[in-house]
DNA sequence: CTGTTAGCGCGTTCAC
DNA sequence: GTGAACGCGCTAACAG
């Protein structure tokens, strides 16, 4: 990468580099305009593009914006990183990008190598863990995180805050509503004439997931139900399929040899709730691979309310989170003055669908 | 971002500056191990970071890879940028993300972007365009690119070669199979009992969708059926829809008051193919409304096997592309040796399944 | 309004 | 084995 330089430039305009500076960036006081004319001339014979890593250097900011997500391929990150995007791009950053798999150690491996490129801002996306295993990695993510913040990086956390960190000062938190929006989702069909309830969930330890289970578990109290059974499995749609073919298949017994259609019966139907979308459809694959039907044999909701699954039938019942909203707040955030302003909060919706029997809206409205 | 420097090291450790840099880098001579150490336990209580930006200025060399897609959140691309992004940390680059829009404008911009931050190589993903309002963007885009290259960057194009462009020559192409797999998909569907075949492709001059059209004409014509009309619409999955329901709304009426179960009727029913999967999900819903089911009464396949729509039911009949394979061989071409390979290949496969009738596969396999 | 100087943080050739 | 000096490309003070 050996491009022409801002004084090769300057010298085929007869200029001093400085003066050359002035007039291909937005200095205060631009040059005379003869002057200027003949730069930007040279500029445009030599194909001069401005070296943005020595820039940086000598102007400290890099214009670099970082995006920390678990899977760049999981529609919940891919759409909120299309948020970030835009909003980068709004404030004229570069997005730098790592999709790490999930773990603390390498979001803290991430964070190492983004703030090694002195990223003017940090943006970490992704369910926390509490589990003991990642105790450690976790501290050392948060450490990280906290020099980078002290060296006078801005950074953000979108979810929940960072497990087991104290107060980081520049650190901000979008928290999500994810807590409420189960209550509300569990309120609303625990109110519904579900036989019973059963959750399915990531394992243990998994913040989102253990966030959302509480607050399912706390709306169907609400509602006077009782406390739902937990399967516990993988956070994705493996999980929940896997899970969708063991209680497909307990279901399917316990209705009889010959379960069928469960409307047919007539009577009220379990309903089962998944933690997040993907795995209600993985779910919803497995009961379907035991011979039941949703929403006639059994009912399920999801969460998150992801675009693309929106054509998927049954259509899911779910709780809305403003994914592509919640990656620009999240930017604006880290990219705006940094102000002292209290954590980020956005709001969701309980959507209901055909999934748990709710009459189906047009999917022009999608 | 002002963190400690290495001379800050260098003087808390009591060596000069160079000692500093050929310990805490993998330089060649490595210094005697009492000062290493000594010069470790400095940057680890300094929290050291070197500065990747102050590293690129003296090495000329950034390990950025920008990666530019039309949209982050399309999981097409979405799935190609995993791809992307696991081979470059094998590689140990960062990758520079640039969702654009789709219009070489914008591709042209961020390859400029790049090109200023001296990434050490460029993948741009997406269908060109042939359109003539976009020929000027085009030739930019290819000027760039070429000036990118000529400096010494290394590049890659997925999908098609650049448009209305000469032979570029650091420019690597990953040649998707689009024609040969319509082709194929056309062949295998023409050959089945359907009554006729309709085509949903985007604006003519989207490079991606004509040549896809194309290979099904082909494919078509091979199985002796005559060319099927096409309905241009927007390449996404509103244009789907959009043309679902003109679709449905058409054979619903020519099927009389009531259509109701074609498979009733038992006759051939008519198969619609759209040009990608996305769009297809579309098409099948606007079916829906009309009050059409796939494939009782009409058979409906895409392109591209996203892996989020494979629990979709009824399951997409499609082509499927190695999407994340895909984006790891354009890292791995554009990150490994400049040998002159000649363009790179990609291998795909028809996937049959119950939107055109074909027997259901357990959705385990997915 | 323009040219000169210095320095951003680091790698690397040279001498020692 | 270690240190001193220079340069990567650019911007920001300071003179003129």
């Amino acid at each position: 990468m050996a491009a022409s330089t801002l004084s090769e430039v300057a010298r085929l305009a007869g200029v001093s580099p400085a003066t050359a500076s002035r007039v291909l960036n937005g200095s205060a006081r631009t040059p005379g305009a003869e002057v200027a004319d003949k730069v930007r001339a040279a500029a445009a014979t030599l194909g001069y593009i401005a070296n943005a890593q020595a820039q940086a250097l000598a102007t400290s900011s890099t214009g670099l914006l970082g995006l920390i997500v678990h899977d760049i391929a999981d529609p919940y990150f891919s759409t909120i990183a299309r948020g970030v995007q835009q909003a980068a791009r709004l404030h004229g950053k570069a997005v730098l990008l790592a999709s790490t798999g999930g773990t603390p150690a390498e979001e803290q491996e991430a964070v190492a190598q983004f703030a090694g490129r002195r990223a003017d801002a940090i943006i970490v996306v992704g369910t926390r863990s509490t589990r003991p295993e990642h105790a450690q990695d976790n501290a050392a993510l948060a450490a990280g995180l906290q020099r980078y913040c002290a060296n006078g990086g801005r950074a953000a956390v979108v979810g929940q805050p960072l497990t087991g960190a104290p107060q980081i000062d520049g650190l901000q938190t979008v928290q999500l509503p994810n807590r409420e929006l189960a209550t509300e989702l569990a309120q609303t069909l625990g109110a519904m004439p579900f036989r019973e309830f059963s959750l399915v969930a990531g394992p243990p330890g998994l913040t989102t997931s253990d966030v959302r289970l509480e607050g399912f578990q706390h709306g169907l109290s609400l509602a006077g139900r009782e406390p739902a059974p937990v399967r516990r499995t993988s956070f994705d749609r493996a999980g929940g399929y896997a899970v969708g073919l063991q209680l497909g298949g307990e279901l399917a017994r316990e209705g009889g040899p010959a379960s069928g259609s469960g409307a047919a019966a007539g009577g009220p139907v379990p309903c089962i709730v998944a933690v997040n979308d993907v795995m209600a459809i993985g779910l919803i694959a497995g009961l379907r691979e035991s011979g039941l039907e949703v929403p006639a044999d059994v009912a399920v909701a999801g969460f998150d309310d992801i675009e693309t699954l929106r054509d998927f039938q049954p259509a899911l019942t779910t709780a809305r989170l403003p994914l592509e909203r919640i990656g620009m707040l999240a930017a604006e955030a880290t990219l705006s003055a940094p102000q002292d302003r209290p954590d980020l909060e956005v709001a969701g919706e309980v959507m209901l669908r055909f999934s748990t029997g709710s009459p189906v809206v047009s999917p022009a409205e999608r």
